[in-house]
DNA sequence: TACCAATGTAGACGCTTGTATACTCGAGGG
DNA sequence: CCCTCGAGTATACAAGCGTCTACATTGGTA
């Protein structure tokens, strides 16, 4: 993960800002970094940091919000792609598409895709779950309002590939914050499993998702329920 | 939270602990303290750390097991509680007890004493979601297998109770995984919310815990799920 | 009684840290 | 041409840190 090498920003800062991103990401966390230890990494005079930030809280915020900025689209692009890719492989499949069927592979491939991403950006993931829960106020709140972004951008996304019919918009949007946290969470994980591994948390998170919107389904008015239930081979009008 | 005093346990070394506890509550991360801050807060000479502890993490280690030791059983006990309450109110209640709103009540009243009990042991929580996510790869580690055998603790639970009938172990383990990251972090939420947003995180969790059973009854054979569905006074046998 | 191990204290060391003050350099505009 | 200003450097200092060695006190035990 680089920051984002905008032509108005010193050298001296953006270096600041990657010595940081690579210190903060495999060892200790941002608060935690030493002023002149950044300053060594970058190769920079110590004093350098001044010109630039007030503290390190200053420092981490500042990456916060590039980092956060540079995977916003690509984080939504994924969901796009996902359901691309699901419509795609069902056109040529056999049988009608339902419902259930296609959310439970849109669900899975946008998982998928998720964690695909997040081993391209591992920084990014270790220091923002790192800092959500972190010492500084300042960075958890900064990280916080992130994912809620985050968050909001999965409920619009639901909305217009229309993931969830029939659930009403408080209840996607609470569905959105408990995936987007746990998904982060589980991004951890998935940075520091070897390959195989990787297969069974890919697996169980997007189960679980599943579960989540399986659950959300059930419990609301229950005639999307009975939707779900009506599988292509199987048909009881009432089971045991 | 206090360090539970064992008389075969030095003083000074509990002092330490104490200290540690409380400085990693309301500031930093327990690897960042210093040895000699955490001296100061103890009353006591710099050097008395080293006839305890080698380092910082090791401290850390010996915390994370004393405050899991003392919150299992009470961690076990909120569930037997919740399920009793449950089950008194219910024969007091007129009409029918069903398996889904005995399931939900149990749901919602653990989650209420759940975080009752966080309230009363913020610091146990703080360190323990902080160190999950925190530098120090050894209290990662143990932190882990703390949050482990609480989930596993709930799986046995889950199953004395008759919580989520007909779904299989491997299923209820993965279900208590999740649950018990959820709630952990939730926890911290619940810490610094004001009386009202608590009330709303109660809400919320119990709400996003029972989606989740809910999605794994859903998912399941199915057949538990048309159990579910019929409520007291709404009985169809085939939905719209 | 004498010894020993465990616990806690005292003082000193070499280093690193954050920060203040003062200097250098190059680009851009009047 | 000179002046200014943003960006980076050099030097210095006081304070805090982890750690070392040596000493004091205690309780049990041979």
């Amino acid at each position: 993960m680089n920051i984002s090498a905008r032509s108005d920003t010193a050298q001296g800062k953006r270096l600041l800002m990657v010595a940081a991103l690579k210190l903060a990401a495999d060892s200790r966390s941002v608060t935690s970094l030493g002023l002149r230890e950044l300053a060594r990494e970058a190769g920079l005079n110590p004093n350098t940091f001044y010109r630039h930030f007030k503290n390190i809280d200053e420092l981490g915020l500042a990456i916060v919000e590039d980092v956060a900025g540079q995977l916003r689209q690509p984080l939504r692009a994924l969901r796009y792609q996902a359901a691309a890719s699901v419509s795609e492989a069902s056109e040529v499949a056999p049988g009608g598409t339902l419902h259930f069927e296609r959310g439970r592979r849109v669900n899975e491939e946008t998982v998928r895709l998720f964690f695909n991403f997040v081993a391209e950006h591992p920084a990014a993931f270790i220091i923002g779950v790192r800092e959500l829960h972190g010492a500084s106020p300042a960075l958890r709140q900064a990280v916080r309002e992130v994912m809620k972004g985050f968050s909001e951008d999965m409920v619009e996304d639901i909305g217009k590939l229309a993931l969830l019919p029939g659930i009403d918009h408080d209840t996607v949007s609470e569905l959105a914050t408990a995936v987007t946290r746990q998904m982060f969470q589980m991004s951890l994980d998935y940075i520091e499993a070897t390959s195989d591994q990787r297969e069974v948390i890919i697996d169980r998170a997007a189960r679980q998702m599943f579960m989540l919107f399986a659950g959300a389904m059930a419990l609301k008015g229950l005639q999307p329920l009975q939707a779900m239930i009506s599988q292509p081979k199987i048909r009881k009008s009432s089971g045991a």
